[in-house]
RNA sequence: GGGAUCAUAGCUCAGCUGGGAGAGCAUCUGCCUUACAAGCAGAGGGUCAUAGGUUCGAGCCCUAUUGGUCCCACCA
């Protein structure tokens, strides 16, 4: 026997209640179990500075439609959760508290430092994966990891010893982007171009020996301190005759050579450009095939260091005004162009950033990129969509060596021991006890960490136990699907990718499911500065965390960015509405009442059609889900249960329900079809709004455990009753003919008239006859009367054609035969289109030549049906007309 | 400079491998019909950005153009 529900769905109390009951049940769990075929996905990690937003909130809903889709279809899923530890934004929050406090981190300490900040961890860094749970994710929590948790921390060293012992892993000294606000290098994907409006100065430069200058331009006058070599193109015969010569830079007054180099562009500027190797990544390059001198100008705060004479001290853009100013003075300063450039800037913090040189770590990448991109020519990993390939190879072909040192102190400590006599240092997993090279016993540990993507690169088979060989990972790993941004592919996806295949072989996961991103109701994207951000909690408590998932997946293609508002939300929140009391109505009805399986003998022609539906169903949605179409699997689902179900299942099946006394067998079918269909249409639900189907089905449903547990809908040869479903689909044209000419005649609901329906298809007309009674109230007929003839219907009865039928409403007295005639004309013009259209194209003579037989036959049907109906018209019309 | 992507009803967007233009919201008209007014029934509204091409047939494929968004890139 089946419970009663509330009047009104109330997802606040529901939501909780259930994901307690989930949680409390284990059934996000996921134990290793060799006769079950495993499904895995590890989550992003979320930051722990961060609080949910939108994007988190898709993020995390696509995951749990898959796992729980993946779930009910049997497979052991496993969903890893787990925070990131987001070196430099953790750094800087932690630091700007303890400002706030008064305390600066250097007198703290480095021990002081990562004291408090685990401390902060310890308060806030559960923040998003709290929040994540009101978005009903089913992930396996016992599972949680963190990128600095222990085992986390042993796969970060084990795979630095390694890549260093076979050479991935070196130490430079290196052109690498700096910012002078966090004071750490950056990795090349950390940075971000902005285009800036800036200016183009030309300063001319004497050439020693002549009464000559050299007219270069550039963007950043300030850098001219550290210049150590003028360039032009070789084959620029402007300059053929100066290269070799010396000019005197100004204001540093020091001389410095002309040199040429294919790197210059001769229609670009002035065709000569100053060399500053230490401030200017080619710059650096063409410094290295002319060893000129690199000289730094810069402290790490971008101030002028002592190198820089009578700037020193100065800021780098209050130098850049000094040096304009002092060139300007001495006659050198030739013009000032206006000029729009790429300006790079740290993507955490958007500082401009200074290319410096400096002592470094990197990942040698080249070899590591080789599997990565074979991975998609071998098809062992594929992207969703597909044109997110073009990007990742892109990257990867042109990929540069990851600078992976970072000069703070929340992150992964470098494992390299420095001699504090020779200084020769030794990469191990502990300190050394003596120097191979001097043989001294003291040492000292790199100061710098790890950049944050170098623990979140090994993040599927970190939190899966390796290096270790667990059970967990020989049996869950490789993982299955990775969700996540387009914004993210080079941070992660590509680092996820190479590593797995450097240390365990494989590709972490078949397949990549990228999503866009979550934009205002405007199409602006939502940031903290703008203050358009919209709080995921904040709909979810207005409308339910199902109405929010069910946004964020339909409305959208794969990959594409969506914008989010709320009426959106509340049509969706309407829905959940709509399944609750189609839910409601039916267990009201079941109330009291023992539900037998039906003989299919006792199914009428409207439920074996309904059955057939939820075959067809159980087809399609499985297929658009396996192909990562959530939103039009969802939206099939949708339809089905509102118009299908709804609009007509539920329509049509009053009657029997209501006389369950002199019909009990017929009630009980469809009490039974009523229970089934809509069981199956809860399980289509489940992963896209599991809050409300699983409310309703443990009431519907109530010996069974769980609606999340249980298994997904498949197609059934039973139920595939193709007549029938022929039948109905029949009537319901005819219902709807029928309604329309009501509504258009302003026949009143309350007018109740006999209505016939003529039909010659003996096989239609049974059918019609066993649902007459049950489909009587949805065309307000007082009775339905089939019949092969005319006979007994008034000759003044308003007509509605559909195909294999023609239907009569005798409402004589409401009959006003000018709208009649202009009804009928209009049905004509239609027809008459229609027609032109189906003979237009079997009558050409090349379409019947070349289409597929199945299209020329569809054709032909159609021409048979639009002629019958024609004549149906145009013969009323000549009775009216008469 | 290279690449991606978008342009479909007043608004926001679907439209899977080419075969009679769809949804939600908004608008208009009827309905408190014993699950639901967060509802029911109906209506209006689109030369699918432009120009060519391929095809029996194009919103969908190809080319060019226009406009928007985004990513990548060492043009000082």
């Amino acid at each position: 026997m089946s419970k009663q529900l509330e009047k009104t769905y109330n997802p606040k109390e529901i939501e909780s209640k259930l994901y307690e009951k989930w949680c409390e049940k284990k059934y996000f769990h996921a134990e290793v179990d060799r006769s079950r075929k495993p499904f895995t996905i590890v989550m992003p990690p979320p930051n722990i500075t961060g609080k949910l937003h939108m994007g988190h909130a898709l993020d995390n809903t696509l995951q749990d439609i898959l796992i729980r889709y993946k779930r009910m279809q049997g497979y052991n899923a496993l969903w890893v959760p787990g925070t990131d530890h987001a070196a430099i934004s953790t750094e800087v929050k932690v630091t700007e508290q303890l400002k706030k406090e008064g305390i600066d981190k250097k007198e703290l300490g480095r021990e002081g430092f990562l004291k408090r900040t685990w401390e902060w961890k310890e308060e806030y860094g559960g923040t998003i994966t709290s929040q994540l749970k009101k978005l009903g994710t089913s992930c396996d929590w016992d599972r949680e990891r963190f990128t600095m948790d222990e085992g986390c921390s042993k796969a970060v060293e084990e795979v630095f010893i390694k890549l260093y012992e076979e050479g991935y892993i070196y130490k430079g000294s290196r052109i690498i982007n700096w910012c002078p606000v966090c004071k750490t290098s950056l990795s090349d994907a950390e940075v971000e171009h902005e285009e800036q409006a800036g200016h183009f100065w030309h300063i001319k430069y004497p050439i020693v020996g002549t009464d000559r200058f050299l007219e270069i331009a550039t963007t950043r006058p300030e850098t001219m301190l550290g210049d150590t070599a003028i360039a032009v193109h070789p084959d620029d015969e402007r300059y053929q005759d100066i290269v070799g010569k010396m000019v005197l830079l100004p204001l540093v007054n020091k001389e410095i050579p002309i040199v040429a180099d294919y790197y210059v562009d001769k229609e670009f500027g002035t065709g000569a450009v100053k060399i500053t190797p230490a401030h200017d990544p080619n710059d650096f390059e063409v410094g290295k095939r002319h060893n000129l001198p690199e000289i730094n100008i810069m402290n790490d705060d971008a101030t002028i260091n002592e190198m820089g004479g009578k700037y020193a001290g100065m800021d780098r853009y209050e130098a850049r005004k000094a040096i304009v100013a002092d060139l300007k003075e001495q006659g050198y300063l030739v013009k000032i162009e206006d000029h729009s450039h790429n300006v790079g800037t740290h993507d955490r913090c958007h500082t401009t950033v200074e290319p410096l040189i400096k002592q470094q770590w990197f990942v040698r990448m080249e070899e590591l990129a080789k599997p990565a991109i074979n991975a998609l020519k071998t098809g062992e990993l594929k992207f969703v969509p597909e044109r997110f390939d073009k990007i990742y190879l892109h990257w990867l072909e042109n990929i540069r060596d990851w600078c992976i040192s970072r000069q703070i102190w929340w992150g992964h400590r470098i494992p390299a021991y420095y001699c504090d006599k020779c200084g020769e240092f030794v990469v191990a997993r502990n300190m050394p006890e003596k120097c191979p090279h001097c043989g001294f016993t003291h040492f000292t540990q790199d100061e710098d960490t790890l950049d944050t993507w170098f623990s979140s690169a090994l993040w599927p088979f970190s939190t899966l136990g390796w290096p270790n060989q667990t059970e967990e990972l020989d049996y869950f790993y490789p993982t299955d699907v990775l969700v996540t941004g387009y914004d993210i592919i080079f941070f992660w996806v590509i680092r996820m990718v190479f590593s797995a295949y450097a240390h365990t072989g494989k590709s972490p996961f078949h397949t990549v499911f990228i999503h866009g991103l979550v934009r205002d109701s405007q199409g602006r994207k939502m940031s903290k500065s703008l203050g358009n951000g919209i709080d995921p909690l904040e709909v979810i408590e207005q409308y339910g965390a199902d109405a929010l998932r069910m946004t964020l997946v339909t409305g959208n293609a794969p990959g594409n960015d969506m914008r989010f508002y709320d009426e959106r939300v509340e049509a969706n929140r309407n829905f959940a509405n709509k399944v609750w009391n189609a839910s409601r109505f039916i267990m009201m009805n079941m109330e009291d009442k023992e539900i037998t399986t039906p003989d299919f003998a006792d199914l009428s022609v409207v439920d074996k059609w309904v059955l057939s539906k939820v075959n067809t169903l159980a087809k399609d949605v499985t297929e658009n889900m396996d192909k990562f179409e959530l939103g039009i699997a969802l939206q099939k689902v949708y339809d089905f249960i509102w118009d299908e179900f709804c609009d007509w299942y539920i329509e049509l099946a009053k009657y029997r329900i209501w006389h369950a006394e002199e019909e009990p067998k017929a009630a009980n079918a469809a009490l039974w079809t009523l229970k089934t269909v809509l069981a199956n249409g809860l399980k289509f639900l489940h992963p896209f709004m599991p809050f409300v189907s699983e409310e309703i089905y443990s009431a519907l449903v109530p010996e069974e455990e769980s609606l999340m547990m249980s298994t997904w809908p498949q197609y059934k040869e039973e139920w595939n009753f193709a007549k029938e479903a022929n039948v109905v689909e029949h009537m319901k044209e005819i219902i709807r003919g029928v309604r329309n000419v009501r509504a258009e005649m302003n026949v009143a609901p309350s007018r109740k008239a006999q209505t016939f329906v003529v039909c010659s298809n003996e096989e239609l007309c049974a059918g019609f006859e066993s649902m007459k009674v049950s489909a009587a109230p949805l065309m307000n007929a007082s009775e339905i009367v089939i019949q092969s003839g005319k006979e007994n219907i008034d000759e003044d009865a308003v007509s509605v054609v559909v195909a294999d039928a023609v239907v009569y409403l005798p409402l004589a007295e409401l009959v006003d035969f000018e709208q009649e005639i202009e009804r009928l004309t209009k049905e004509e013009a239609r027809l008459e289109k229609e027609l032109a259209r189906v003979n237009g194209m079997l009558s050409n003579e090349r379409f019947i030549s070349k289409a597929p037989e199945a299209k020329i036959n569809e054709e032909k049907a159609k021409l048979e049906k639009y002629t019958q109906m024609m004549e149906q018209v145009k013969s009323r019309l000549a009775g009216l007309k008469k």
